[in-house]
DNA sequence: CTCGTTTTGTTCTCCCGTTCACAAACTCCT
DNA sequence: AGGAGTTTGTGAACGGGAGAACAAAACGAG
């Protein structure tokens, strides 16, 4: 066990291994499913495809939860990793941008599932404030401010054209918004203290182009 | 310059650069549309959302496109990355799966600006193989082999449920495809050889919700 | 032609992450 | 109770990437 530098639960968990703890997770939740009740480090790195050394070592990040000789009670594992990443409370998001992604992201059953509920829709266009995407009214982009001091909303979706991307973001920002994913194809800046995370889809395209060219290549 | 080791492009970009090639063909573009003739690397650094020394080390993977004192000339600079990472050519792409997600990557235009080509949608439930999206008529999965070879495609995406994900993918990998961008919830097993890229839209709101947590705690 | 300025390309150092390998700990069987 | 067999947790070695810092190269002024 590390030292705790200050509160109670002042882990220091390195950014690779939190990237892998919700693979974790869903690996346990599909073994929960199953019925299984006990999985050894084998087990669930095969699961959630990785090497068993460094599932070992991303669990002890967390604390001593398994047993020598057994392997890991699996639903007492699942709620560990689900509290130590937090989800098992309830996180409202708001999604920006209603187009053809931001559609997909709201009928995206994965979110609700695990612990993160859509409370508004925004769209700076007009036209869309009538349509009702999964059960979510659409609103207009400048009730933003509201809607993030009356839900609590910490975490921000953007799922705009790359134009307009920026200035969302500054308007989360400015209202309080710490935690931002963002699907547009652009480059925010946020000041320190706020999250982006972004996910490109041309790019991991691209990626895998690069890959494609050289197995041509060197065939 | 590095010594080549087999045939005249055969350099070993790492992973880390690959990965930040299109980001930085993405920010070449912007500029290239705004005018711009010449960019130092601290700008086109700015850009991209990077460190100006990571940029000039990335680049001089590539080779010497830059001239000492001047900078990068944008247009020569854009083309040269584009032919590194492949995307002067077209790669023809089928996408598996057209539930909402699938809908949004078919009508995604960032695909088709940026050297895909969308030659199929396929999905399993018959009710749709009369649709007709982003110009593209659906048709049934076990077409999947006939357009392969047909249109000698190397990309394959899948964006259906999970639990049919790895039998897609086996389907994909079987008739020849041997790249993959997944975005269905679930972990692949394939040979060697093929290449798996995930997108995992939960992963990525988890991962937030962790850092979302520490700054409640600390506060 | 020479000197100062600018900016690239590269070397060097440090840090993070991965992997190996093994001791500690637990179970089961005799 | 004791020993054989399993499996975790972790120390240590290793490799790759990030960033600082600098030498090499181009340009312009005088």
């Amino acid at each position: 066990m590390t030292a705790r530098t200050t509160s109670e639960t002042a882990r220091d968990i390195p950014e690779a291994t939190v990237a892998r703890l919700p693979v974790y997770l869903r690996a346990l939740t599909t073994l929960v499913e199953a019925g299984t009740q006990t999985c050894s480090s084998e087990d669930l790195a095969a699961a959630a495809g990785v090497n068993s050394a460094k599932l070992r070592k991303d669990l002890s990040y967390l604390g001593s939860y398994g047993t020598r000789g057994v392997g890991y009670d699996v639903d007492y594992l699942r709620y560990q990793i689900a509290r130590e990443i937090g989800v098992t409370q309830d996180w409202p998001v708001v999604i920006v941008g209603i187009g053809n992604l931001g559609h997909a992201l709201a009928n995206y059953s994965g979110f609700r599932s695990r612990g993160f509920r859509v409370v508004a829709l925004l769209d700076a266009d007009p036209e869309r404030h009538d349509e009702v995407v999964a059960g979510v009214d659409v609103r207009a982009f400048d009730d933003l401010e509201q809607i993030v001091a009356e839900q609590g909303v910490a975490i921000g979706v953007i799922a705009t054209p790359a134009l307009a991307a920026q200035d969302v973001a500054d308007r989360m920002v400015a209202c309080g918004i710490t935690s931002i994913l963002n699907f547009a194809p652009s480059v925010l800046s946020v000041p320190d203290g706020v999250d982006v995370r972004k996910v490109d889809l041309s790019i991991e395209l691209q990626i895998l182009a690069y890959h494609e060219q050289r197995k041509a290549q060197s065939a």
